[in-house]
RNA sequence: GGGCGGUUAGCUCAGCGGUGAGAGCACCGGUCUUACAAACCGGGGGUCGGAGGUUCGAAUCCUCCACCGCCCA
């Protein structure tokens, strides 16, 4: 056995042995014939465009942790990985290929452009997964699935025709978050909102029939050309009088509202609740066409909509003279402009949130267009009604109330996307604009020829679906649905799916709407959220900053065993991470640790045959039983509440803090002895440790394993049982425990007078002079330890005086705790807490007692 | 504006009605003790953000305040 753990030859080699044995292989079949109860995990897909970055790390840790436990409590496990076809995104990144070569997508054309993104998407779409392997994680490979795969294109199909002839899904000219650059409509939640500096601009908009004017404030005075109105509050005094005459836009011209009618540079001052009388002078502008609460308000004043603003953010043709320009060079001119006629009355300093594209970050622009929505409020009631009933749980418990919250004012889904790559919208058009909607081309005539009584030229939409209305029936469409497969059946609704929370809307809100309608069933039990990774300032992770190193880099530096760790005992619950790469140091020596105690068990038993039979008999060997048994409940109850944090540091406490430190140091004179039964003992041991260990640091624990002398072996941990300790010592416990506080006081005080070694007399477990570093000797002066034992360390006179100094420091200390708890005993405490408190605290005082008197009759033997 | 979370040792965080308030890292001192210096042994360090309240008992429950972060308008 080496004397170091190479992890990077154990991670090829382990893995490629998993993978041989077909560890995570997980079929319908196989599952029935198992007569296992199934437990199923989706892998959040991740984009084929992306790198792999701590994030996926988190994600697939987690679910690793969960599958390797699963697998071995007793379930069959199918944990189903994929990876999603990421519209945009994957669309800007091919994009940006093309414009290297001086090139755009429409130089291309349709066809010719997707030719191109599915190359590179052969090409790099399963960097990530590729990348995860070196985490040793555990997904059936052999069941990667993609979101346009065949199959699963005819699922996001039946999904779209289904809601539509369900009457969820409508087609409508309503305002849309736009991204100019990606030149596509955006859903509400893929707009970013953040605060920004900006300037507020207070604009003087003369009356129309009479002097005089009427102040707006706004902090994007190149929409004004779209205004409509100007709106006040109905119950502000400095403006009733206002309220129903009209003002005149400046420099307007011609301008036509959306349905081509004319409209007049003249508009009215209206009066509406909403307007917020704090804000500015009180008095707003109204570009319904341009802003969302303007649209409302025009909408209940029967205002025409003017659009300026075109779908590349340049002013058009109702601009007048700034037609062309650049919606933000608009600004600058038009500022100018007012300023030039002593139209601009001031302008200030002033924090907004302005939309951004999730994407790519431009300022979205709202636009009046025809888009696909779906409607949510009849998905979202019983996505609702079944967390409430209990069929979901989401863990942690803070997150049901954004959930909650979230689905209680879902507003329509905008699912339309004016890119390529996506699937197609399957709805036709005939020659008089009539849609159809249909699973395929053939499906669309027919019903085409029915409704014209003859057959007809058809056009298909020309846009794509939201990446979103294919993964949100991940959960189903990867088992086959809406086929009526063996796998579904077996494998579905799923046990446990765990993500970031910065989708839960995005995404897994959105798979329990989708799970309930199209199956009828919540399509996991357990929805697990986690915080997200950010640095060690709490920043997220940029590509800007530079503030994160790759996770290959992190791979090779602390071993795929140590990033888990570091990464899953960072993780609170739901709260964000702070990523410290310490965290990682300890993981990769805590598999070091595992490493070299492996090492002394396995160099120490050379020559003795091991069967795993074994009498438990010295208090070492009970205590070791009985802290096992107490660890592997409480993991086995961290693993249950998927408390992963507590997980890790139970895990760590276990092996390293109580395994190592004490029960392999009370074991290494029967190692030495060749004790068989002791050597079969701490084998037994230190099997189910790994066992324990396993899920998260699958790596060390297998090659561990390996080198254990065993008599019979499996490939893997994974495929043994998860561990069920049936011993129970309570009273041996206490007892080494005991030991354990003798030996630490006789340290303690070694230490303190500086010495190496130290000479002890009295009565003490064998054990003692091994641990405690001590001998028998003479001594000038003898004094007792604290603890129970009748244990006496040796000193010389010189270091008598530290010893006193401490002890009365001590004594000080006790003295404190215990006036503390007289009075406890003196007061309402005895009637009123409980019979047991009141009990534990009496026996506690009797204890401290007995110390301090102890305390007392060393220092009187030190004179 | 509505909501959520945080504030505990120098740092990252556990503890969420009964502990002499914990862990890891960092720090200080000692050790090549034949598994491990990626280690071993010992040590110092906290008025649990502030103010009230409930309770026999509060870091833990309630109210208010302050600061930090996030989500939704």
């Amino acid at each position: 056995m080496d004397k170091t753990y190479d992890y990077k030859r154990w991670e090829k080699e382990l893995y490629e042995k998993w993978l041989k044995h077909r560890l995570f292989r997980a079929t319908a079949e196989e599952a029935k014939r198992s007569g296992k109860p199934t437990f199923t995990i989706m892998m959040p897909p991740p984009n084929v465009t992306g790198d792999i970055h701590l994030g996926h790390v988190l994600d697939n840790t987690i679910q690793d942790v969960v599958a390797r436990y699963r697998r071995m409590s007793g379930y069959y496990v199918l944990w189903q990985p994929g990876t999603d076809h990421a519209g945009i995104a994957t669309q800007n990144v091919v994009e940006k290929e093309l414009a290297k070569e001086g090139k755009t997508r429409f130089d291309l054309g349709r066809e010719e452009f997707l030719k191109r993104v599915w190359a590179w998407k052969e090409k790099y779409g399963n960097r990530i997964l590729e990348a995860l392997k070196r985490l040793g994680v555990s997904p059936d490979w052999d069941r990667i699935r993609f979101t346009m795969d065949e199959d699963y294109t005819l699922a996001v199909k039946t999904a779209f025709v289904a809601l539509y002839r369900a009457g969820l899904i409508y087609r409508g000219k309503r305002l849309i978050n736009w991204c100019p650059r990606c030149g596509t409509a955006l859903a509400d939640d893929e707009v970013e909102r953040k605060e920004e500096r900006g300037k507020l601009y207070y604009l003087r908009y003369p009356l129309a029939d009479g002097e005089g004017y009427v102040v707006v404030a706004t902090t994007r005075p190149e929409t004004y050309l779209g205004d409509t109105a100007v709106a006040v509050n109905p119950e502000d005094e400095r403006y009733k009088h206002l309220v129903g005459r009209r003002v005149r836009l400046p420099f307007v011209g011609e301008r036509r509202d959306i349905d081509g009618n004319p409209v007049e540079a003249e508009i009215p001052i209206i009066a509406d609740p909403v307007v917020d009388m704090e804000f500015g002078t009180g008095a707003v502008k109204v570009t319904p066409a341009h802003d969302f609460n303007d649209w409302d308000i025009g909408e209940r004043h029967s205002l025409p909509k003017v659009q300026v603003i075109d779908f590349e953010g340049k002013m058009n043709e109702n601009a007048g003279r700034w037609v062309g320009l650049d919606r933000f060079a608009a600004r600058n001119e038009i500022v100018k402009a007012f300023a030039e006629a002593g139209l601009l009355e001031k302008v200030e300093e002033h924090t907004y949130a302005p939309g951004r594209c999730y994407r790519c970050g431009t300022v979205i622009e709202p636009l009046p267009s025809l888009q696909w929505f779906v409607k949510m409020k009849p998905l979202a009631e019983p996505a609702l009604k079944v967390q409430e009933e209990g069929r979901l749980k989401i863990i942690p418990e803070m997150f049901v109330k954004v959930y909650r919250n979230w689905l209680e004012n879902v507003k329509d889904w905008c699912i339309s996307r004016q890119i390529w790559w996506g699937h197609r919208i399957p709805v036709w058009y005939g020659p008089d604009g009539k849609e159809f909607v249909a699973h395929d081309e053939e499906e669309a005539k027919r019903l085409a020829k029915e409704y014209y009584g003859r057959e007809v030229e058809l056009r298909q939409d020309e846009d794509v679906l939201d990446t979103w209305f294919s993964s949100w029936l991940w959960p189903f469409a990867t088992l086959g649905w809406p086929k009526e497969t063996e796998d579904l059946k077996v494998f579905y609704p799923t046990q446990f799916l765990q993500s970031g929370w910065d989708i839960l809307f995005f995404w897994d809100a959105r798979m329990v709407m989708a799970g309930l309608f199209f199956t009828g069933e919540v399509p996991f039990e357990v929805l697990y959220l986690h915080g997200l990774l950010r640095d060690k300032e709490g920043r997220k992770f940029s590509k800007t900053l530079k503030n994160y190193r790759e996770v290959f880099e992190l791979l090779n530096d602390y071993g795929a065993d140590g990033l888990r760790y570091g990464v899953l005992s960072l993780t609170p619950e739901g709260r964000d991470i702070r990523f410290d790469e310490k965290a990682l140091e300890v993981g990769r020596n805590f598999a070091n640790k595992i490493w070299n105690a492996t090492r002394l068990l396995v160099l120490s038993s050379e020559g003795v045959d091991i069967d795993l039979k074994f009498t438990p008999q010295k208090p070492y060997q009970k205590w070791a039983l009985h802290t096992l048994k107490l660890y592997a409940e409480r993991i086995t109850d961290a693993l249950e509440n998927y408390r992963f944090d507590e997980y890790a540091h139970l895990l760590y406490h276990l092996i390293w803090s109580n395994l190592a430190d004490w029960f392999l140091e009370s074991l290494k004179p029967d190692l030495k002895a060749k004790d068989k039964n002791a050597i079969n003992l701490a084998h037994y041991v230190w099997l189910q440790a790994l066992k324990l260990a396993h899920p998260l640091m699958p790596f060390i624990t297998d090659a561990a394993y390996e080198h254990l002398n065993l008599p019979e072996k499996e490939v893997s941990l994974m495929r043994l049982d998860w561990p069920r300790i049936p011993y129970d010592f309570p009273a041996e416990y206490e007892e080494y425990e005991a030991l354990k506080e003798a030996v630490r006081e006789f340290r303690a005080m070694r230490d303190l007078v500086g010495l190496k070694r130290a000479p002890y007399r009295g009565d003490a477990d064998p054990l003692f002079e091994i641990l405690a570093g001590a001998e028998r000797g003479e001594a000038d002066v003898w004094v007792r330890l604290p603890s129970k034992a009748e244990v006496y360390i040796g000193l010389s006179r010189q270091q008598r005086d530290r010893v006193v100094e401490r002890l009365r420091k001590e004594i000080e200390q006790l003295r404190k705790v215990i006036s503390r708890i007289e009075r406890k005993l003196n007061s309402q405490f005895v009637e009123r807490a409980p019979k047991h408190v009141v009990e534990a605290e009496r026996e506690k005082y009797a204890m401290l007692k007995a110390k301090l008197e102890s305390l007392h009759r060393q220092l009187e033997a030190l004179g």
